[in-house]
DNA sequence: CGGACGATCCTTTTT
DNA sequence: GGATCGTCCG
């Protein structure tokens, strides 16, 4: 790897090269952005400059961790470890620590994820006798979030004309004030949230300039990735630790800017040009990744927004196949006509599973694939929704552990001193949170205030809360003498919480056993890692990391080689050979809550562009004529965002069942794509059409048969089916009419269940 | 106090 | 279609 220059073109070798002084790299998708970093980093190095020296800001964690072990092998593995590299929460989460004195805050403060943020938000609701109807918890958090990433405190927050008339505006005007106290009860629970982690660094810096100076001095290199998507709070950092040697470079590319819904400004990296005159502009322009096809089709589409920096991005790969549109009559046709089309290209193109995306725009639409992807055999993967690290009995673990590291976390108290159950009740606790609330103090510091017993609790509850405090207190003597994987078998076993999943047993039960044990072995795995590399082994520390995972990187060994399902959000900076971008639907991609405003339209655009530009050979589009929404069927339209696309680039396949309401289907869509557009035949005779493809495949069950799906009137008393969960069993008795048949099934494993027909999916075996 | 069962609201996107 | 919340009853 020592001639890594060669393996760059000339504009990232002089990317690459030029490391002294403000840089902005404009990379188009697909342009090796993340060569370019990697080799900056790696050359820096090479050259001397210490890791210590150098600070790597990106995104995500994994992909801190891929760019680590692609430098890794330029300059070793021991090298590398002594990058600071990471997102900008963990890099920032690690400081704060390290400086936490200075901020008022306990070295081992905890983060509270959105969750906890909400449910402290619901706690202050109460306390301040407001409508949560009135005050919906993510309404509120998301106002003082946005207030965080532009550095306003509540006193500030309460005097900005402008945050208060939109307050008012939306009929919350007391959100300042909920604000303030959420401020005040996170300090006193020694918590910070997300946002915190960014606003106290930024503090940090503002009031302990001799602090800064450290910093300053230290990260002599600072890099950073995706600096389209930073927000105001992050630029900050950036522009103060850069302040004294000014050697930034930043990557991005504003046509990708898709996160200012929480707080992210593409202005950031607009107006680069102004912050760090003499700068140097780098322009990645040629596209690796894609065929001319999908570049140009991406083109044509993004031009639509203003205000770019000009940049002409081709591609020198083939041709390529255009971009295909489907139509459906339902989502559920929809599931069909994507995975139909995966397992037609699976074979025409030899692909394997991990050669496939699924996007989407929100994760409701993910369960219809995961259906039909099931019952083909199809193996996937899907990110998003509910995490590992947010299930409810891992979460409550977890809990545990915060509590023993900082006992003041009350929103880790209010999970655990009553889980498992011991008597400590709504109403018991809504008592020592109010007096919490009332002193200005921690719910803890309550339970261990000599005078508890003046509160006017029985003689019974006492007793039930002076064993919980117990119970803390010897799991923190204990965390002084046991490593992590030690301490987190204690738990488990000591609290109580296996004993009682044991007691009732039932399949859930079962699945949360299971989910713990794979904590268990988590923690083992760490605890582990870090003996080996000599390192603190610390309950603490494998907190930290977990709190600031995102379910992108828990990628496994055995989710390799399987179709990705994901938003298009959490697609950004991956590619794959075949895309399916599904649901190509007005107000749902764009969605109907943005596509009011121009900017936020645009947004939407460079989402959908993000979202083509992550296919290597194939994009295809779909959307649905009918959809499932809040439980109603409802029509829908297609996307303005198809006519945007330049026709020359599309094939339409059309309307297999009835041709002739293929043109209505379009609606005002329709109007949209234009001549050319319509021109198109309906139902284009190519070799990956359809209706070809089941005559091609006779063996296969027709695309449309009812019988794909099991349909709940098929099961009769006496048949074998199987459940997803419960496994398999037989039915032994019906009753109900209609939808609302009931099943009574003996499962083998599981036992006797009732089951809704029309919720329980059901395979009927034999 | 805790579990069960309806009513209700909902849907962006995530560190 | 489903998660969460509130209410009711044991």
């Amino acid at each position: 790897m020592q001639n890594y220059l060669e393996l760059l073109n000339p504009a990232q070798r002089e990317a690459v090269i030029s490391t002294e002084g403000p840089s902005l790299v404009i990379a188009g998708a697909g342009s090796g952005k993340t060569r370019v970093l990697t080799y900056r980093i790696a050359h820096l190095l090479k050259n001397g400059v210490p890791p210590w020296n150098i600070l790597a800001l990106t995104f995500t964690n994994k992909a801190a961790r891929e760019m680590k072990e692609r430098i890794a092998t330029v300059v070793g593995s021991k090298v590398a470890a002594h990058l600071w590299m990471g997102t900008f929460h963990s890099i920032f989460a690690r400081i704060l620590r390290i400086e936490a004195q200075h901020i008022n805050f306990p070295k081992n403060f905890t983060i509270y994820d959105t969750a906890d943020s909400k449910s402290l938000i619901k706690s202050i609701l109460k306390e301040m006798k407001l409508a949560e109807k009135e005050y919906k918890p993510g309404d509120v958090l998301s106002r003082i979030s946005s207030a965080k990433n532009d550095l306003v405190l509540p006193h500030t927050y309460a005097r900005d004309q402008h945050r208060i008339m939109a307050d008012k505006a939306a009929r919350k005007p007391l959100i300042h004030d909920i604000y303030n106290r959420y401020m005040r009860a996170c300090m006193k629970s020694g918590a910070m949230d997300f946002d915190d982690l960014l606003l106290n660094t930024n503090l940090l810096f503002r009031d302990h300039p001799e602090v800064l100076a450290n910093y300053q001095e230290q990260f002599r290199y600072i890099l950073v990735d995706e600096y389209q998507d930073t927000n105001v709070s992050q630029y900050l950092i950036i522009r103060k630790l850069a302040d004294k040697y000014k050697n930034v470079c930043v990557v991005g590319d504003d046509a990708q800017s898709i996160y200012s819904f929480r707080g992210a400004k593409i202005e950031n990296i607009l107006n680069f040009r102004n912050d760090y005159p003499g700068y140097q502009l780098f322009k990645l322009e040629q596209n690796y990744r894609s065929t001319q096809t999908i570049v140009n089709a991406a083109n044509s589409l993004i031009a639509k927004n203003k205000g770019q920096i000009p940049k002409k991005v081709f591609s020198n790969k083939s041709e390529g196949n255009p971009i295909k549109i489907m139509q459906a009559f339902s989502d559920v046709e929809e599931g069909f006509l994507v995975v139909n089309d995966l397992k037609n290209k699976l074979l025409e193109f030899s692909c394997q599973y991990e050669d496939f995306a699924i996007l989407y725009r929100t994760n409701a639409q993910s369960r219809i694939f995961e259906d039909v992807l099931r019952k083909n055999n199809i193996p996937y993967k899907i990110y998003g929704g509910l995490s590992f690290y947010q299930r409810k009995e891992i979460k409550d673990l977890l809990a545990y552990f915060r509590m023993i590291i900082n006992s003041n976390d009350s929103e880790a108290l209010k999970r655990i001193i009553n889980f498992p159950a011991r008597g400590i009740g709504k109403t018991t606790l809504e008592k020592l949170e109010a007096t919490a609330a009332h002193n200005g103090v921690s719910i803890w510091e309550v339970l261990v205030h000599p005078e508890l017993s003046k509160l006017g609790f029985n003689a019974g509850t006492l007793k039930k809360l002076g064993g919980f405090v117990a119970l803390i207190r010897e799991f923190q003597a204990k965390s002084f003498n046991l490593d992590a994987f030690q301490l987190a078998s204690e738990v488990v076993s000591q609290s109580g919480i296996l004993k009682e999943l044991h007691q009732d047993n039932t399949p859930e039960s079962q699945s949360r056993i299971e989910n713990i044990d794979e904590l268990l072995n988590a923690i083992k795995d760490f605890s582990d890692s870090r003996k080996e590399s000599g390192q603190e082994n610390s309950i603490t520390l494998f907190l930290e990391e977990v709190s600031l995972l995102t379910d992108q990187d828990n990628d496994k060994a055995e989710d390799k080689n399987k179709v990705t399902l994901m938003t298009i959000h959490s697609a950004k900076g991956l590619e794959f050979r075949n895309v399916y971008i599904v649901g190509m639907e007005e107000d749902l991609f764009p969605s109907g809550r943005v596509s009011e405003s121009e900017s936020g339209l645009e947004e939407e655009r460079r989402l959908f562009y993000v979202a083509i530009t992550r296919a290597e050979e194939h994009a295809v589009l779909s959307f649905a004529k009918r959809r499932f929404k809040y439980g109603d069927m409802t029509y829908v339209r297609a996307s303005r965002f198809l006519g945007e696309l330049d026709p020359s680039y599309i094939e339409m396949t059309g309307d297999t069942i009835q041709q002739n309401q293929a043109t209505d289907n379009f609606g005002s869509a329709n109007q949209r794509f234009g001549k050319s557009f319509e021109k198109q035949p309906a139902f284009t005779p190519k070799k990956f059409n359809f209706s070809e493809s089941i005559n091609k495949n006779p063996e296969k069950k027709p695309l449309f048969s009812e019988n794909a799906f099991t349909n709940a009137f098929d099961i009769k008393i006496g048949m074998s089916v199987q459940h997803e969960r419960f496994g398999i069993g037989e039915v032994t008795s019906l009753e109900g009419t209609g939808s609302n048949v009931k099943a009574t099934v003996l499962f083998s494993n599981a036992g006797e269940k009732q089951l809704l027909l029309k919720f329980a999916k059901l395979k009927i075996l034999n």
